[in-house]
DNA sequence: CTGAAAGCGCTAACAC
DNA sequence: GTGTTAGCGCTTTCAG
């Protein structure tokens, strides 16, 4: 079925087919009526692949991301995914969780597939020279959360470094001192500017920095966030709040506390990050909101306007974190 | 940058590049290598919507699915999206979550694609007329949980019966006589597979069913799970376990059991479904895996035979479900 | 308002 | 081994 048998079953060229299948152009109601009744009747659909051959636009949106362990990845591509059918987009998503599939195949391949539009979510492996691929392409560009700064390119950063002082001031508010930190490593920005965030809410709280309270893990994970509480626990004189950088640790925490018997928030306050799963355990827990919701309508409208003008410079969108307040801080 | 400009920079014709390009036929070795050397410098990528239109083969594989409130979604989607990258397809997946989306649209969209293969996960919104569309057009489907009996369409059916039944003899196993049951209205057969598996499990142990312990909910949620606790811990004779249809529902059965601080499984066994979420909570519940992480493989394996060959009869293939023991059932 | 004609970039016979 | 040629199904000037 194309377009050419339904051009001869109506009895009209197949140039009319196509500006009633595309409902643009003028075509009297009668012919236009003969067409969509063999469309009906034939079950025809319009073959998308020749149109973006011919049309050089897809309606294809690529996006790039990687599987991490915190249920980050599914909140984002979620967000996208919804964004971008609402603007009649659809969403190709590469993880490039294995090793075989280095970043650069990826690349390529969304490029040969001519995708209108590239979202790079929090990917580490990104350097200048494959991001060039894409520029030189032409084909707008947003990165989120872990950005370059590359021209024509527009960035949405998420803003750790509030989130963590938010997050922080609102366990000192309650009269807490001792508040212990549990993080990941630095190897990225993000994971400073959370860390940067605790230290400035205590110094400008007149709190000395207490190193022993710190915990930095390896990785994000249940059983990490079980590790850092078990030592914490321990210590001689014990936090009595403790502010974690993402919800897994926050899971693992009250495993912890399950098995010794210690209450949140009457033995301990705690505040987990990312809100993904703060919400579901038990208790539930105070977390910082990284605001996803609205992060595919960002990423899409920054695509969009770019398809229509290539040469803006490059933008940056902060979406704001917020907390999320359940009660997990005692007052003190 | 298209394969005749190629052609002409190396000097040979359109076909040669083709030939190395899709590393296909005989090129001698001078020729291959001039022709790799300036697809290296020009960074020239093949354009696969034209491949697709030329071969109709676009590597593409439709994913329909819903967006259900438990983790499920995220999961099935991992786990064929990983199978078909392996394979080297790629998954486009359409989630049927908004009311203005409806499936025929969608599923017009994945036809309009040429998707090689479509994968359908328990879409409730189904019926023979939709899918005769697909099947029209001869393009391989495979439908997982949520299954028609349709001509040459494989299925994957989850063996919810097996799981449910294995859970309660555990329970059973353990000493347990008050075992209740919360689960989801029958909708589907799922619901009901699950609920059958529960009441045979007892009769099996000689245990009469009582009406009161069975606890049917409008939808699968945390907020539902710790209403549904709600009640089964105000009986005047509680049960001494209960299995739960779904980790959201063990989520907020747990959320309820620690405001009145009653401890699990000292004071009461639970088991849950899914085992999604199980691992994360306080305690990690034990659940029923429904192994899914060879869901992907199997998809992609029904989806690719059947490109070979479309005429096979439909398939069944049973992912059998396995109970994970998180020792939260208690021995009486 | 409608139709004829020229490709989009690639593949696959088929000839040389 | 290599090149010529004819489309895949659609969009889009440009005439009528």
């Amino acid at each position: 079925m194309t377009m050419i048998d339904i051009a001869k079953a109506a009895g009209v060229s197949l140039t009319t087919v196509g500006r009633v299948v595309r409902k643009k152009g003028y075509v009297s109601r009668e012919k236009r009526e003969a067409v969509e009744e063999v469309i009906r009747k034939t079950g025809y659909v319009p073959n998308l692949v020749a149109q973006g051959l011919k049309s050089s636009r897809t309606g294809l949106i690529g996006h790039l991301t990687v599987l991490n362990p915190n249920m980050l990845y599914e909140q984002i591509s979620k967000s996208i995914n919804r964004a971008a059918a609402q603007r009649g987009y659809q969403v190709l998503t590469y993880a490039a969780d294995l090793e075989d599939q280095n970043t650069a195949d990826l690349l390529d391949e969304l490029i040969g597939r001519r995708v209108d539009g590239i979202a790079i979510t929090s990917n580490p492996q990104l350097d200048q020279t494959l991001l060039q691929k894409i520029l030189v392409q032409n084909i707008p560009l947003v990165m989120v959360e872990r950005t370059l700064n590359v021209k024509r390119t527009d960035r949405i950063v998420v803003s750790d470094y509030r989130g963590a002082y938010t997050a922080v001031q609102h366990i000192i508010r309650h009269g807490h001192r001792k508040i212990a930190f549990i993080g990941k490593f630095a190897d990225q920005d993000v994971e400073n500017r959370r860390l940067n965030g605790y230290k400035a809410a205590l110094r400008a709280a007149g709190i000395a920095e207490d190193k022993t309270l710190i915990e930095l893990r390896r990785n994000y994970g249940v059983e990490e966030g079980s590790a850092a509480a078990e030592r914490l626990l321990e210590l001689p004189s014990r936090p009595t709040a403790v502010f974690m950088t993402s919800d897994l640790f926050a899971c693992g925490f009250l495993q912890a506390c399950y098995r010794r018997k210690i209450r949140v928030p009457d033995d301990i306050s705690l505040v987990g990050y990312d809100n993904t799963l703060s919400m579901m355990l038990s208790p539930p827990i105070t977390s910082v909101s990284l605001g996803l919701d609205d992060l595919g309508s960002d990423v899409m409208e920054l695509l969009l306007s770019r398809m229509n003008d290539g040469l803006i410079e490059g933008r940056q969108v902060a979406n704001s974190t917020s907390l999320i307040d359940r009660g997990s801080v005692r007052l003190l």
